[in-house]
RNA sequence: GGCUGGAUGGCAGAGUGGUUAUGCAGCGGACUGCAAAUCCGUCUACGUCGGUUCGAUUCCGUCUCCAGCCUCCA
């Protein structure tokens, strides 16, 4: 069993191993709170919640840290302008990004840690980077001193005379050399700020990270992850910070970047504006169909976010219920009966792909042939056995979590009680032959959006979707 | 301009030096009173131009186009 991840220093895939065997550390960065999170602020908390269940799978110790930037500008802007406290402004967004990756399935990180609560740790951290000559204050300023890192530049691939070319902001005079990046700032009075060495101030985003890492991870940890429009300057910066605090540690040991949804042939970004938030698609739309949506693409490549792709993803999803809702015996099991499996429970086909730095296309393709293989088999002891094989895999991928009958019947528009009268009502008109009778009911539950099936068993209901 | 990555069938999207991705949609058939669900079959593929090779969608180079980053951003 070996685990694969594309990491972006190497440019390359390489064999996973944790730097202390059966412990894995992992940290991912989550949104800055200043207004409700987009579907594409959703991919990488969904793509590293389906990691971090493969990983708990082989390691036994896995530690996840997924934190929320509760201090930036925008919070501050966005706060002042609603007339709201930046304290409460936070808190409200953070809360509701919570709420949002719920829906979709995503399960709580161990540690889900503040910038603000960790104000000292990053203090602390500033002052070892200036005794270790890699930092220096000016104007209530400290700012990282990039030259003194010879190997910055080196997760992004950009030469330190491009980065200078290409930079589009104004050089403050404070600064040594043009590519330093602020650690700690001046607050006014009405911004929020600690008091700190160097007067009272805020941190930079940059150290906030490097900070939280620390506390909770150690100065090495194995996985650090985040969109990949974060590579440069954010995780250059935080490679920068994590190693020079340290001698010769290395900082982080794989790192993962997702790529970025597109709509409309361009990058989703709230600064664009062409932004599907995730409140108003789950108003539509199942947060599982959003799930499956996000993983119908690998997590590196960019996929294209459209209505076409929702309804591809919810047909999809209808198929493998459909599997679980046509296999024998009792459906009303769950992929959450996995929650605690043991590795051997779930199937290698949908495994396999998943541990090749997360091929969830092939996973879900993998999905697919265990659903087929349910309608195929004649045997029913088989097709259970399969259906637990779906469900496993399902808990994999954070997929499957509603029983299948319910997922059909849910929310449907019409009394279930007319509904199973009306199916009765139809039956004695078939059984008398009475065809245009039984149609027309049938018509008259499609029209309330009811669908009906009739099997061997008899005439089952289902909401169409 | 620099850096990184990508171009696959109607759509989405994997993968591979020679053999079916998968799903969605379409078409034909089976099943059904008719449907639905399911099953079987089936049509559209690997950006361009070269090179390597017995053989390339897969490796190498060229070109074209696209996206991301170089500023806050998942």
């Amino acid at each position: 069993m070996d685990i694969y991840i594309h990491d972006t220093l190497t440019g390359a895939r390489r064999r996973f191993e944790p730097l202390v065997p059966d412990r894995v550390s992992m940290y991912v960065c989550g949104p800055t709170v200043y207004n409700l999170a987009h579907i594409g602020n959703a991919l990488p908390a969904v793509a590293f919640d389906v990691l971090a269940r493969v990983l708990r799978l082989y390691f036994k110790h896995v530690t996840y840290v997924h934190n929320i930037t509760d201090i930036d500008d925008k919070i501050n802007a966005a706060a002042l302008a609603n007339g709201e406290p930046i304290r409460a402004l936070a808190d409200r967004f953070a809360a509701e990004y919570r709420a949002d990756i719920a829906a979709l399935g995503v399960l709580n990180p161990d540690v889900e840690p503040r910038a603000t609560e960790h104000i000292s740790e990053i203090i602390d951290m500033i002052e070892t980077l200036i005794d270790r000559g890699h930092a220096y204050a000016a104007e209530g300023h400290v700012l990282f001193d990039v030259p003194s890192d010879p190997s910055y530049g080196s997760l992004s691939k950009q030469s330190l005379e491009n980065i200078l070319e290409g930079a589009r902001v104004e050089v403050a005079p404070y600064k040594r050399d043009p590519k330093d990046f602020v650690l700690w700032k001046p607050s006014s009075d009405e911004l929020p700020g600690w008091d700190s060495p160097w007067g009272r101030g805020r941190p930079g985003w940059h150290i906030e990270c490097s900070a939280m890492i620390r506390k909770h991870l150690g100065p090495s940890i194995d996985i650090h992850g985040g969109g990949s429009d974060l590579t440069f300057p954010h995780h250059e910066n935080e490679l920068a910070q994590g190693t020079c605090v340290e001698d010769g540690q290395v900082y982080v040991r794989y790192w993962m970047h997702n790529g970025l949804l597109r709509m409309g042939d361009e990058k989703m970004s709230k600064s664009l504006g062409n932004i599907a938030t995730i409140r108003s698609l789950r108003g539509e739309h199942p947060g599982e169909v959003l799930r499956y949506a996000l993983l119908s693409g690998h997590y590196r490549g960019s996929l294209e976010w459209s209505d076409d792709l929702i309804r591809q993803a919810r047909s999809s999803l209808n198929t493998l219920y459909q599997a679980l809702v046509d296999a024998p015996g009792d459906n009303g099991a769950t992929s959450e009966n996995f929650h605690d499996a043991n590795v051997d429970a779930f199937p290698e086909t949908v495994l396999a792909p998943l541990r090749n730095d997360l091929n969830t296309p092939q996973a879900l393709a993998a999905m697919h042939a265990i659903a087929g293989d349910i309608h195929k088999t004649g045997d029913a002891a088989r097709a259970r056995a399969l259906r637990d094989q779906l469900l496993a895999g399902g808990w994999l991928l954070g997929i499957l979590g509603t029983p299948a009958n319910d997922y059909f019947q849910h929310a449907a528009g019409a009394d279930p009680g007319w509904i199973e009268s009306m199916i009765e009502k139809r039956a004695r008109a078939r059984d008398s032959r009475d065809f245009a009778s039984a149609d027309a009911i049938r018509e008259e539950l499609a029209a309330s959006g009811i669908e009906l099936e009739d099997t061997a068993s008899g005439t089952r209901w289902k909401v169409m979707r």
